[in-house]
RNA sequence: GGGCGGUUAGCUCAGCCGGGAGAGCGACGGCCUUACAAGCCGUAGGUCGCAGGUUCGAGCCCUGCACCGCCCA
C-alpha cells in the first residue's frame, strides 16, 4: 500500500481469479436460504460485447452480489445465444471476402465454420464478461444450441404442436431477400424513405380508355392481378366489373371495387399484387383474385414475368419497368413520396413481403396467460409504464413466423412422409419409419426455428429442463431478469408465454428494463455508428469498478443514458479516494496495532457524528437498492464516502490520531475509522467489486473475501436507536456549521490558508463550552488563529461577520478587510435571508396554512422564521456599522 | 393513425409520499494544508417548456397547448 494512487490494472486480474478458486460463483445450497436466481441475457456470439452488454451485466452483478452478501442463495446463470441469423450474417460476409458463398462449402462444411466462428466469439465475450467482473456461476454455463438445450427446443415444438398451438401455413410473410429467410413481424423494422410515387395507365381491354393507377414499387405491376377502386368513387363506379389490358405482362386483369382502398391516395384506384404486399392479400382473398408470385427468394423475378425481365434484381427491375412504360406512353407522372419502408432488422435489407409456407405459433391463449400474470403482479416490471407496452403488444398479437431459411440453428423436429404427406413431429434424432403407415421414405424439414423460439425457453432450459433438476426445484422462478425495454417483446413477452405454458409458473417474478446508451449528442451508441465507447477499452483505462460505478449511478430504469468518459473519470477519481482514506487509515497501523472492538473505545461525539452518518447511509442504501434506485444508491454511497467520511471525519481524525487528544481518544478514532470503512467498503462492495476485495483485504478485521462479509444494513451499531440519536451527534453537526460559517468568510476574504486569522464566537454559554471542548479541532479546520467567545459583540470594525443558526462568527481581518466587498457581502447574505423571511411570513399569515398543514411543517416553519429574524437583525448591525457615513 | 416517454443550472442528468430546487462535469476566486493536484477550501449560476386548474402549499397531481424522442400499424 505505497502508491498514492489507485491502479486497477494490478489488482483486478488478481481478485478474479481467487473468487473463481474458491468456488465463490457458486450458490452456496445451504439449506434454509432463500433463492435468488438471475439468467443472463444471454449475448449473441455474433463477435464482442458493446457498453450496453456491460449495463445489463453490471446491474445483475450488483444484485446477486448484494444478495448474496445478504446470505441469499444466490446464483446467475451466464451462457450465450447462437442468433440465427446474424452469426449466419456473420460467417457468410466472412466467406465472401474469401470468394466463398454457403452453397459452395454446402451445409455441414458451412455449418463447421459457424462453429469455429462462434467458439471465437463465445471466447472474446466470456473474456469480457470476466474483465468487467461479473459474479456467475460459469460451471453452470449454457449455449442455446447445446444438447440440453436443444431437447429442450424439441420437447416444446412437438408438444405445442400436438396441442394444435403450432402449425404450418401458406401465408404473407416478411421475407429478407438478402438473408434469404421468413422474419418475423417484429424482426422488420420501418424506416421513414423518401421515395417516388409513379403513376401509370393501364389500358382498357376494350380499348376505350385507361385507369390510371399509383405505385411506390413498380416492379410488382408484373405480378398485378387487378386494379381495385373504392366501391362509391363515382370517378370509377363505371369501370368496376371491367377488365384491363396490363400493360408488359399483357395479361388481362379485372377492375374491383373494395372499401380498403383509400380514395384519396394517388389516383383513387390502385394495382393489386396479391402476392407481394399483405394488403392487396387480404383483398385478393375477397375478390377470389389469383396470387402470383413474381419474385425469387434472393430478389430476382422469376419465369411467371415475361422473358425481358426474368433473373433482374428487382430495383434493376424496377428502372426497365419504367423505362418500358414510359416507352409505351404509359407513365403517367411521378411525385416524391414519403413512405415507409420495412428493412431486415439484422441486415438493413428491404424487406419483401412473400407469400411462401411457413410455420407459426398460435399466441391469443399464451399472450392471454402472460397479460394475467403481468395484471396480477406474479411479475412485476419496472419501470411500471412499461406494463402497457406489454399489454399493447400482446393484445394486439399476431401469430408467430417461427422457420427460418437458415442453417444455423435448431432444426425444425419434423419429418414429411412422402408417400401420403404425413406430417410428424419428433424429438427423437432421426425418425426411419412414418408412424402413420410405416413409410420409410421421410424428408425431413430443411428450416431451422427463430432464434428467440430458443431464447424463450431460456430461464428453464438452462436449468436442465425437461428433466426434474435439482436448479429448477431451487431457482425457478427466478427472482430477476434484467435486460433492455427493446427487447421487451422479442424476449421478455416470449419467456413469460413459454415459462407460464410449460412451467406452469412465471419465469421471473420481476422484470428490470434499462435503457438504451447514447453517446453525448444524444446519438444511439452503436458498432455500425462507430460512436460507442469499448468497454475493455474504458476498463483498461479506468477500471472495471470505475466503469461499472458510472453505469450504476446513471440508470434510471427504463431510462436512456448518455455515457461520457469524463464521468468515467470521475469515478475513477472517486476510487482513488477510496484507496487513499485507506491509506490513510492503515497509515498508524505499525504504531497503534489492530483497532479494539468499537464496544470497548469510548467515542467520541465525532465518532458518534460518522457512525450515526454511517448507519443512515446504510439504511438509505437498502431501501434504494430494495427499490431498484441503482442511482440513487450510488449517489448516498458517494456523497456519503467522499463529502462525509473523507472530507469531515478523515480531517477531524487528524490531530485526533496524531495523539492530540490523548490516547482514549486516539484509540476511539482509530477503531471508529476502521469499522466506517469496513462498512462503507461492503456496502460500495456490489457495485465496484475489485477495489472494495483490495482495500477490505488490508483491513486487521478482514477474514474471508467481502463478497460473502454479510451486508450492512440499518442495524448497524450507531443506527437509529444507537447513536444516530445521541445528543453528541447533532452538537458534532453544529461545530461542523461553525467551522463551514469561517471557512466562507476566509474564502469571501481571499484568505490564505497559512494565515491563521482570529475569531470572536458569539454563542450562548453551552455551545461556547462546547466550542471550547473542541476547540483543537475548530481551530484546525477552520484555520483560525486566538478564539475569544462572546456573548455579544459591538466592536465590528476590521472583522468580516458571518451568522449561523445559533452563533455569530467575527473573523479579524485588521488592516486587511476590503470594506465595500464585505458590505457587498453582508447586503447578498441578508437580502437573501430577507427573501426566504417574507416567503414564511406570508406562509405563518396564511391561517389556511396554520390550521391545515401537518403541526409538524408549521413548527418547522415557526422554528426557522424564529431564527432568520435574529439572523437579519445581526447582519442589519454589521451593515450599519461598515456604513461609510 | 394509435400508444409511450421527455422538456429542471452552460453540458449530462437526479429529484422517492405534494412541504424552503440537487449532483457530476464545466466556470470563477484561493491553495502543492503530511491520505489523495485523479486533491483541498470557497463562490456564482435555475420563470423547473407554455397556459389554465386542484390544494393551506405544485418541479411533482389534473386539463389543454408547443416542441423533441421512441414503439406499434
Amino acid at each position: 500500500m505505497t502508491t498514492d494512487r489507485y491502479n486497477p490494472a494490478a489488482i483486478e486480474e488478481k481478485w478474479y481469479q481467487h473468487w473463481l478458486e474458491r468456488g465463490l460463483f457458486r450458490p452456496a445450497m445451504v439449506p434454509g436460504r432463500e433463492p435468488f436466481c438471475i439468467v443472463i441475457p444471454p449475448p449473441n456470439v455474433t463477435g464482442s460485447l458493446h457498453m450496453g452488454h456491460a449495463w445489463d451485466n453490471a446491474l445483475q452483478d450488483i444484485l446477486i452480489r448484494w444478495k448474496r452478501m445478504q446470505g441469499y442463495n444466490t446464483l446467475w446463470i451466464p451462457g450465450t445465444d447462437h442468433a440465427g441469423i446474424a452469426t449466419q450474417w456473420m460467417v457468410e460476409r466472412e466467406l465472401r471476402k474469401e470468394g466463398l458463398t454457403k452453397e459452395q462449402l454446402g451445409r455441414e462444411r458451412f455449418l463447421e465454420r459457424v462453429w469455429a466462428f462462434k467458439e471465437a466469439a463465445h471466447g472474446t465475450i466470456v473474456g469480457q464478461l470476466k474483465r468487467l467482473g461479473v459474479s456467475c456461476d460459469w460451471e453452470r454455463e449454457r449455449f442455446t444450441l447445446d444438447e440440453g438445450l436443444s431437447r429442450a427446443v424439441r420437447r416444446v415444438f412437438v408438444r405445442l404442436h400436438e396441442e394444435g398451438l403450432i402449425y404450418r401455413a401458406n401465408r404473407m410473410i416478411s421475407w429478407c431477400v438478402r438473408c434469404r429467410t421468413a422474419l418475423s413481424d417484429l424482426e422488420v423494422d420501418h424506416k421513414e424513405v423518401e421515395g417516388q410515387l409513379w403513376r401509370f395507365r393501364y389500358p382498357l381491354a376494350d380499348g376505350t380508355g385507361a385507369i390510371t393507377v399509383a405505385t411506390t414499387r413498380p416492379e410488382t405491376m408484373l405480378g398485378d392481378t387487378a386494379v381495385a377502386v373504392h366501391p362509391e368513387d363515382e370517378r370509377y363506379r363505371a369501370l368496376v366489373g371491367r377488365q384491363v389490358r396490363l400493360p408488359l405482362a399483357e395479361r388481362l386483369i379485372p377492375i374491383v371495387a373494395d372499401g380498403y382502398v383509400d380514395r384519396a391516395f394517388g389516383t383513387g384506384a390502385v394495382k393489386i399484387t396479391p402476392g407481394h404486399d399483405p394488403n392487396d392479400f387480404e383483398l385478393g382473398k375477397r375478390h377470389d383474385l389469383p396470387v402470383l408470385t413474381v419474385l425469387n427468394e434472393d430478389g430476382t423475378l422469376n419465369a411467371a414475368v415475361p422473358e425481358p425481365y426474368r433473373g433482374l434484381e428487382r430495383f434493376e427491375a424496377r428502372r426497365r419497368v419504367v423505362a418500358d412504360l414510359a416507352a409505351r406512353g404509359l407513365l403517367a407522372g411521378t411525385e416524391a413520396h414519403k413512405h415507409a419502408l420495412g428493412v431486415c432488422d439484422r441486415c438493413g435489407t428491404a424487406v419483401e413481403p412473400r407469400v411462401s409456407t411457413q410455420w407459426f405459433v398460435r399466441m391469443r391463449e399464451m399472450a392471454d396467460a402472460a397479460i394475467r400474470a403481468v395484471r396480477d403482479r406474479r411479475i412485476a416490471i419496472q419501470p411500471d409504464f412499461q406494463e402497457k407496452v406489454f399489454f399493447e403488444w400482446l393484445n394486439n398479437i399476431q401469430d408467430w413466423t417461427i422457420s427460418r431459411q437458415l442453417w444455423w440453428g435448431h432444426r425444425i423436429p419434423v419429418w414429411y412422409c412422402r408417400a401420403h404427406g404425413h406430417v410428424i413431429a419428433s424429438e427423437e434424432d432421426d425418425v426411419r419409419a412414418c408412424p402413420h403407415c410405416g413409410s420409410a421414405d421421410l424428408e425431413r424439414e430443411q428450416d431451422v426455428l427463430d432464434t428467440w423460439f430458443s431464447s424463450g425457453l431460456w430461464p428453464f432450459s438452462t436449468m436442465g429442463w425437461p428433466e426434474q433438476t435439482e436448479d429448477l426445484r431451487t431457482f425457478y422462478p427466478t427472482a430477476v431478469l434484467v435486460t433492455g425495454y427493446d427487447i421487451l417483446f422479442f424476449w421478455v413477452a416470449r419467456m413469460a408465454m413459454l415459462g407460464l405454458k410449460f412451467m406452469e409458473e412465471v419465469p421471473f417474478r420481476e422484470v428490470l428494463l434499462h435503457g438504451l446508451l447514447r453517446d453525448r449528442f444524444g446519438e444511439k451508441m452503436s458498432k455500425t455508428r462507430g460512436n460507442g465507447l469499448d468497454p475493455l477499452d474504458m476498463i483498461a483505462r479506468y477500471g472495471a469498478d470505475a466503469l461499472r460505478f458510472t453505469i450504476a449511478s446513471g440508470t434510471v430504469l427504463g431510462r436512456d443514458m448518455v455515457l461520457q468518459e469524463s464521468t468515467i473519470e470521475g469515478s475513477r477519481n472517486f476510487i482513488n479516494k477510496l484507496w487513499n482514506a485507506t491509506r490513510y487509515t492503515l497509515r498508524p497501523a505499525e504504531a497503534l496495532g489492530r483497532p479494539r472492538p468499537l464496544a470497548e473505545v469510548g467515542l467520541g461525539r465525532f465518532d458518534r457524528w460518522i457512525l450515526g452518518r454511517l448507519a443512515a447511509t446504510a439504511a438509505e442504501v437498502g431501501r434504494q437498492l430494495d427499490a431498484r434506485r441503482f442511482n440513487e444508491a450510488c449517489r448516498v454511497l458517494y456523497a456519503f464516502a467522499w463529502h462525509e467520511l473523507c472530507d469531515w471525519y478523515v480531517e477531524i481524525t487528524k490531530p485526533v490520531l496524531a495523539g492530540a487528544r490523548g490516547e482514549a481518544a486516539r484509540a476511539a478514532a482509530y477503531a471508529t475509522l476502521h469499522h466506517v470503512l469496513d462498512q462503507v467498503l461492503r456496502l460500495l462492495h456490489p457495485v465496484m467489486p475489485f477495489v472494495t476485495e483490495e482495500l477490505w483485504q488490508k483491513l486487521p478485521a478482514a477474514h474471508g473475501s467481502i463478497m460473502v462479509a454479510p451486508y450492512p444494513g440499518a442495524d448497524q451499531p450507531g443506527g437509529a436507536d444507537g447513536h444516530a440519536l445521541h445528543p453528541q451527534v447533532a452538537e458534532a453537526a453544529q461545530l461542523i456549521e461553525v467551522i463551514q460559517t469561517i471557512r466562507t468568510l476566509r474564502g469571501e476574504n481571499a484568505l490564505r490558508p497559512q494565515l491563521k486569522a482570529d475569531v470572536v464566537l458569539v454563542a450562548p454559554p453551552a455551545l461556547q463550552a462546547l466550542l471550547e471542548a473542541e476547540r483543537l479541532i475548530v481551530a484546525g479546520l477552520a484555520a483560525t488563529g486566538r478564539i475569544a467567545y462572546a456573548e455579544s459583540f459591538a466592536e465590528r470594525e476590521g472583522y468580516a461577520h458571518g451568522v449561523g443558526n445559533g452563533f455569530e462568527v467575527y473573523l479579524s481581518l485588521k488592516e486587511r478587510i476590503d470594506v465595500a466587498a464585505e458590505r457587498q457581502r453582508l447586503g447578498r447574505e441578508l437580502e437573501k435571508t430577507r427573501g426566504r423571511l417574507e416567503q414564511l411570513v406570508r406562509k405563518l399569515g396564511n391561517p389556511a396554512f396554520v390550521d391545515r398543514a401537518p403541526p409538524a411543517v408549521v413548527a418547522k416553519n415557526r422554528d426557522e422564521l424564529g431564527q432568520l429574524r435574529q439572523q437579519i437583525a445581526r447582519l442589519g448591525e454589521s451593515l450599519s456599522q461598515l456604513a461609510p457615513d
